[in-house]
This record gives C-alpha cells, structure tokens and sequence, in this order.
DNA sequence: TACTTCCATACTAGTTTGGTAGGTTTCAAG
DNA sequence: CTTGAAACCTACCAAACTAGTATGGAAGTA
C-alpha cells in the first residue's frame, strides 16, 4: 500500500476541517498548519470538491468545509476519491482477474488482502482521527511492538529505506 | 494496494518454478505458458536473481529454479523484491511519519494496514499458492460474498473502473 | 562449432507524482 | 462600487514509474 504525498495531505486537511466544523477554514490556513505547499493543496481540495467529500465558500471568510459530519467520512473514502479502488491487480479487480494453473489461489490472496484493507480503512472515521478514539480492533492491529518495525527485506535497490 | 503487472507476472513465474522443482525452467517455457511476454519476462527474472529468489543456469536445459525451497518464499518476498516495502507513507515507513494534531492517529491506522498486509502477505507460501491450501485466516477473509464484490464509490475520474 | 539460454544495456511511449505560475471569478465588507 | 480575500482554472515542469521492445553479447551444452 502506497500512500501518496497527494493522499497524506488531503487526510490531514480533512481532518483540519473535522476539527473546525464550524466554520469555513481557507486553503491558506490548512497549508499553513499542516506544513503543506499551498497551490499543491488548492488543487486537492479543488479534487475533494469534484468528488463531493468537500463543499467549498469563495470570497472573504470563504473556504472549505466537510460535506457530511465528519463521522461519516471515512480514510477509504478519501483514498477512493484521489487513487481510485484500493486493491487493484493489473489494473483489474481482484475478483476480476484471471489466473490459469498453478496460480489460481493468487485471485484469493488479493481478495483477501482487500477485505482486510476494507475492514481497517472503511472502520475509521474523520472523527476517529481527531478524537483519537480508533475503533477496537485496529489499536489490537497495532498493538504489537512488532507493527512498528521495520521487517528486512534483500533488494538492494530498496534496502536504503530499510 | 497496487499490484503492478511486473509483480503479478513474477508471483505467477514463481508459483511455475515452484510446481516444477525438479528441474529448471527456462524464461521462454516460463513466458509461454503464463502468457506472459517473454523479454519482459527476462527482465524480471533477473531482477530476482540480483534479489536472491532464484538461481539460474545458462545454456542448453538451463533455465531457472528457486533459490530454496517453495514452503520457504512468501508472497511478500516477491513483492518486496520488486516494489521495496509493503507499506510506504509519502516515500516513509509507517513508524517515520511525523504527524501533528490533529491527525496523529492516522499513523496508527498506517501501522495497523502494515500489520494486517503482513499478517497475509507473510503467512502465504509459494507452496500453498500451487497447492491451494492457504492459511485458514485468508480461507476466511475472502469467505465472506461480500469480499468479492467492488464498493461504489464516487470519484467520477475512476468510476469507468468501478 | 553450433545452439541454447541467460545476461546487460539501451530505448520508447505513456502515466503518475509532486509540485509551480499566472490569471480569472466570486463573494463580502467598507 | 471598489477593494481585497479567497476559490478556481489552465498550463507547465522535472523526475520517476510502467510496460514493454530491441540488440547484442557471454556462458554453458552437445
């Protein structure tokens, strides 16, 4: 799983605006609070508003705001609207692909990898995020000191990121 | 999660390597019977020699074969062979991303996708792949109907892809 | 020597990523 | 009705990635 630059902005901008329900907030506000290049963030939040998950204000005191209370948003929905599907395999669904012997059981890993990233990012909220209150069984994902190293890994063209 | 054509065309080579343990198998057996191109498929090979996943022999009944055994190379040593880490933030791990508030959980929610990537792409063998016989907790993710239908979603840049 | 197979390098066309630059429209307050 | 704040639009850019193709060599077998 990749995440952009692109996709990171937009989450904290949109928790930004979770957090400040209550007004409009500026592109120029967001930027600045969340260290974010401001024309780069325009253009996201103007992407957000394509896809419905932002309704914007123009002119002074104008900016953005959530579409829907923020615990009704949730990551994949964000991830959705700038990447598209989560889990795609060739360019094609998981349930979509079309494998001959021996690799059959491949399409069930895919979709199986997608049910979990569904059960992760589809469970928490924009108000989870600012609240700080994950549901249940992602702190449980996290949990382990073990989630939070790094496994090594052989190729040498990646190994300077560890 | 994207799985790039040159990852899904190595896991397939692999899974061929592995049903054929005995004896090596050439790129062009390889390309035929996957169906995949064959020069493309050179490429790919080698690159996971330099990786160490597999050894190769030139010459007349040369080929390729796995450097060690099948129940011994996992579906997340082919990918991190080829696209580095399985989880990457804006070019960081997980446990490297800085977030201030009021998004410092969604570090928490990366951590966890990691963990849940790994508990399946780790737990998957070249072995089971031919021999269809996952681990039980993937049998189980991808049992549900549900785990093989697309959600909707609105980006109407991707909707042709549903 | 001939043939097979891997191996290395280079090339291409298209897309994505992470931005920057400049101008236009809309809105509100004075 | 002007001024300023903000969204909005189009275009551009360099670098990397994706999915290959092409050419030629080097090593191993018969």
């Amino acid at each position: 799983m990749r995440i952009s630059a692109k996709t990171d902005y937009a989450l904290r901008a949109l928790a930004q605006l979770a957090a400040h329900a209550d007004r409009p907030v500026s592109s120029e506000e967001l930027a600045q609070s969340q260290e974010i290049p401001h024309k780069f963030l325009e253009a996201i939040m103007a992407e957000l508003r394509r896809t419905g998950l932002v309704v914007s204000q123009r002119g002074t005191g104008g900016g953005h705001r959530l579409s829907r209370p923020a615990d009704r948003i949730v990551v994949a929905d964000v991830i959705r609207a700038l990447n598209g599907p989560l889990t795609v395999i060739r360019g094609e669904c998981p349930q979509d692909v079309d494998y001959g012997p021996p690799s059959e059981s491949l399409q069930v890993v895919w979709v199986s990898v997608r049910a979990a990233l569904r059960s992760i990012l589809e469970s928490v909220t924009l108000a989870d995020v600012v609240a700080g209150t994950l549901p249940e069984h992602i702190r449980e994902l996290a949990a382990s000191p073990d989630a939070w190293v790094t496994h090594w890994y052989a190729n040498p063209m990646h190994t300077s990121g560890t």
